[in-house]
RNA sequence: GGGCAGGUAGCUCAGUCGGUAGAGCAAUGGACUGAAAAUCCAUGUGUCGGGGGUUCAAUUCCCUCCCUGCCCA
């Protein structure tokens, strides 16, 4: 039988989550989220993940699946998620990945070159990054590897680093890694962008923000502190809590800090828009203020029932 | 009704001793192949409140009108 995946990307705050919600009840199937905050627990009301009854009525893999120190990556996805994915094919299941984290997933549909981070080489970097700038490490790019060095500035320090490491774990300049890589699949992705006017999109990421506060976000991430997790974790630099734990610090006020978490909530929704477009295999659904989370699924479901007709 | 202070980019303001203007914030476009809610790059034309006057030239000076705020009646 065909093996075929559903796909719900989308901007934070759009209403994926319910579009799958309702969908996997329909199709009596499981979500598969790809969101690289919501698996991690005690991050709850920050990353917005969907409600307790959701979470119980229908099984979604890759939330609360993590513990803060755990490190996790698109890499990691990628493995799992395919692992999860054929189970539910044996079982006849149609698998809804949902979520908005675009590397994650492209690294489940064309896969990701399998070179796993060395923490030792990594941290060699880091240190070599501070004593000597950002401009060093691009200039040993550059001397090692001209072509990614050209597609990146000296300033993206990440993608640097990344370029760097690879290198120094395979002996292969990261570009050529890249050219060379393939990952076949036997899996049919069927992909939709769920999208709002950018206005309305925009209204809904601020409402979202303060409930957050009236749900009590401030308590969420004052008992994260409290637990002795280090403010430097990956999962803790997010949007929503970083801006809060400032707030604890004393660094800014808390209406700053809500202010904060809009405008960096409203650039990420633009960030993630600006990757989903770039992907021509994705089918736009517009949202509308009148429509509802079923009449979209409602349009998905019947795509699948036409499929393969 | 009178006095004072203002009306300049979406917002808060700066500025032009007359040669059509610039910061912060917001916003917009983009990059991205194992940290991705991360990380990074790029983008500022706006009847300088309306009208008139002086001038080669006015957003800048003068007159007038409108609007906002404060004070006095």
């Amino acid at each position: 039988m065909e093996r075929r995946v559903i796909i719900i990307a989308g901007p934070t705050a759009s209403g994926k989550s319910d579009i799958a919600f309702t969908l996997a009840k329909t199709l009596s199937t499981e979500i598969i989220s790809a969101d690289s905050r919501q698996i991690y627990r005690k991050l709850d009301i920050g990353a917005a993940k969907p409600p307790d009854e959701y979470l119980t009525a229908v099984r979604h893999h890759f939330i609360n699946s993590h513990d803060l120190n755990q490190p996790f990556d698109a890499g990691a996805f990628e493995v799992e998620a395919l692992k999860i994915i054929d189970e539910m094919h044996s079982k006849g299941l149609i698998p809804i990945v949902c979520g908005g984290s675009g590397l994650y997933i492209r690294a489940l549909i064309n896969g990701i070159i399998d070179i796993a981070p060395d923490e030792s080489i990594r941290s060699e970097l880091k240190a070599k990054r501070d004593e000597l700038g950002d401009e060093a490490l691009y200039d040993l790019l550059k001397s090692i590897d001209p072509l990614a060095a050209a597609s990146m500035t000296s300033r993206n320090y990440k993608r640097v680093l990344r370029a760097l490491e690879v290198y120094y774990i395979t002996g292969k300049p990261i570009s050529e890694v890249h050219s060379t890589f393939q990952r076949g699949s036997e899996i049919e992705f069927m992909e939709y962008g769920i999208t709002w006017d950018r206005e309305i999109l925009y209204s809904r990421i601020n409402e979202r923000v303060e409930r957050m506060l009236e749900a009590g976000l401030v308590q969420e991430v004052q008992g994260i502190l409290d637990d002795g997790y280090p403010p430097a974790l990956n999962g803790l630099n997010t949007v929503g809590y970083k801006e809060i734990i400032s707030y604890l610090y004393n660094e800014i006020s808390l209406e700053r800090a809500v202010a904060l978490i809009q405008r960096n909530t409203r650039h990420y929704a633009k960030r993630q828009l600006t990757w989903f477009k770039k992907d021509p295999a994705i089918q736009w659904l517009k949202m509308e203020l009148s429509g509802s989370a079923s009449d979209i699924s409602g349009k998905i479901y019947a795509d699948i029932v036409n499929w393969g007709r």
